[in-house]
DNA sequence: ATTGGAAATATAAACGATTACATTTTGTCG
DNA sequence: CGACAAAATGTAATCGTTTATATTTCCAAT
């Protein structure tokens, strides 16, 4: 009956073992109830004429999709200037973590934050996936409320204060920027300025709160001046050096959120001729290992990205299996690479 | 009978409308067949139900997948380094171009050329997406063979030398290096480097065709040793600076595939203690606008990477629609941006 | 040998859509 | 008014799985 062209499925099994369809169903999933010798005849068919189970009949039959979605924040058309380029590590990171599962990473760019509560709405309503991904988060996060009232399965990259707990992944921000500003500190640098992202973002509140922690613990005034919170862009960062560089007071010192700031931020040196580490110096945090390359390289916390990507694809294998969601969170401190002392040299002119 | 609760489905709209399944499906993808009051009842019933097509439905029955696939080459583990960055740009770009269809970007990671071929094979055998999407294309690739063969709808990001069209998208390598060299050798350079990706890459190859082709009608001879074959990260660029710079004539002008050799680049002249611009000067090719940043600003062919990615996400969309081939062929030419003069400086000593 | 019950397998009904084919309705024309 | 074709709608099978339920097989204990 069968041309032999066509893709073999459970029945061309059953019509060669003289099995049932729900006997060769067990069998290929391993269930118990089929006896070992017949689960044996049932594989050896399949691997004889190449069968491989078709996700769409499973998918109607439970429900399930078998794909995780990955919100991508994409910037509006134009203003592309290396925004978001982490994505590309993130998203390689994650696949690679579902690789031997069933689970693909499927794609939902969004434009801004209420389009992404959009898309999460219909991720939810029409089960579009079994899971969600997504970044930049905020302390109260609407998709995060979205999704727990739902109880559907997801991870973030980046903290909330949600009152229930969730998976997520980040950065230790406060670590980072409570090492970063002590070193500073150590240094003699009293004027220290901010790059941060925008003001709503989960991970920009937690830098800014340790940043004036630590300002106050060493008895410094804290300055709004100094703090700048933006999209973290290249000319982002060269545009707050050239305005804090006119400041009467201007910094010796610039803590940029990212890479790509704090390339803006080198370049804003140049623009305004300041050398770095004799009139002020930038520190990075970095997730592509881009500061090394710097002229000159500055000194950066490091995570490579794989790592929290690595991570968010395992955590939302575990969030889909119903792993509790305090057992899915992870913060990472990035190294510190010291590639400059960040010393202000005495000024030889 | 129905809960209320669960996700309505045709046979809701068929118990509202006392209408059977088939005219309620028909209805609802705009059919001829249906009377337009029929339709309209149809989709007043829908609207109120909130109904949405179940894809699984769709999918198990007719056998679309509606999904792309998009084959995501990803360095070896740790070596990340600011490698394919750009992905994640052109994953948006390709994503935004099937905004209000029914079709999504699914990820494929794929570590090296192998691989990339085996999950090719999978996706036809399994038919695992309508559709497929890579880059790093060969002059004679396995994957364009493979998808050929099949009759499977493709588009390359990048050209080859296959015999049947395809349908691609690339920069006007040619183009590019022909302009890049033209200006150098006015500016009176005649020591030149390309910095080129892997030497089996189609785009390597023709930069390098067009170089020779330059050298010859300028009439310089070929010296192999200013030409480099790698994978494009800062630290090939940088090295390929310090070995350059060491031979006993050494370069004048660097042209680099990427924005990312070229940040590389140069850092090596920053070890070297090369200045821009009097010692030597570097040209690139950069698809997201950062080359702008570095110090000092580079000469770029810049073509924002948005431009190819819709592309590929609409010739895409093309190639499974039945467009023929021949019409979806772009290439597509950056355009020449002049940050720096690149005439050598007389050399201040 | 019979029985009981566990273990293994089979039957058949879903899941939600599309679509060949059958049937009914509608409208036109002699 | 009746006949007929065209238009609209209905019936039912189908895509490939899973799974509740039914049936058979097997084995041990009586």
């Amino acid at each position: 009956m069968n041309g032999g062209q066509a893709r073999p499925t459970i029945k061309t099994i059953c019509a060669m073992t003289g099995l049932s369809t729900a006997t060769v169903s067990k069998a290929l999933r391993q269930s118990p109830e089929v006896r070992p010798e017949t689960r044996a005849i049932v594989e050896e068919a399949a691997r004889k004429v190449g069968y491989s189970t078709n996700l769409h009949g499973v998918q109607l039959r439970t429900g399930k999709t078998y794909q995780v979605a990955i919100l991508m924040t994409t910037p509006t058309s134009d203003l592309v200037e290396w925004e978001g380029v982490e994505y590309a590590q993130l998203l390689s990171g994650i696949s690679h973590a579902m690789e031997g599962t069933r689970y693909r990473v499927a794609l939902y760019p969004v434009r801004d934050y209420d389009e992404a509560q959009d898309t999460v709405r219909r991720i939810i309503r029409n089960r579009l996936a079994d899971g969600v991904i997504f970044s930049g988060t905020r302390p109260d996060d609407g998709r995060v409320r979205l999704l727990q009232e739902a109880d559907f399965p997801f991870v973030t990259y980046g903290t909330t204060e949600a009152h229930a707990p969730h998976a997520f992944v980040d950065s230790d921000n406060d670590g980072i920027i409570r090492t970063a500003m002590r070193r500073l500190l150590d240094r003699g640098h009293r004027r220290i300025a901010l790059i941060n992202p925008g003001e709503h973002l989960s991970y920009g509140r937690t830098r800014l709160a340790t940043y004036r922690d630590m300002l106050q613990s060493a008895g410094i005034e804290y300055d709004p001046a100094l703090v700048a919170h933006g999209i973290l862009t290249p000319s982002f960062g060269r545009e707050q050096v050239m305005i804090m560089h006119a400041l009467k007071d201007p910094p010796t010192a610039y803590v940029c959120a990212n890479e790509a700031s704090a390339l803006g931020a080198l370049s804003g040196f140049a623009a305004c001729g300041l050398v770095h580490g004799r009139d002020a110096v930038i520190n990075a945090t970095d997730d592509l290992n881009v500061s090394a390359y710097f002229t000159p390289p500055l000194t950066t916390f490091y995570l490579p990205i794989t790592r929290p990507a690595e991570l968010l694809g395992r955590h939302i294998l575990g969030a889909i299996d119903g792993v509790a969601p305090e057992r899915l969170q992870t913060l990472l401190m990035p190294d510190l690479i010291e590639r400059s002392d960040d010393r202000l040299r005495a000024s030889a002119g």
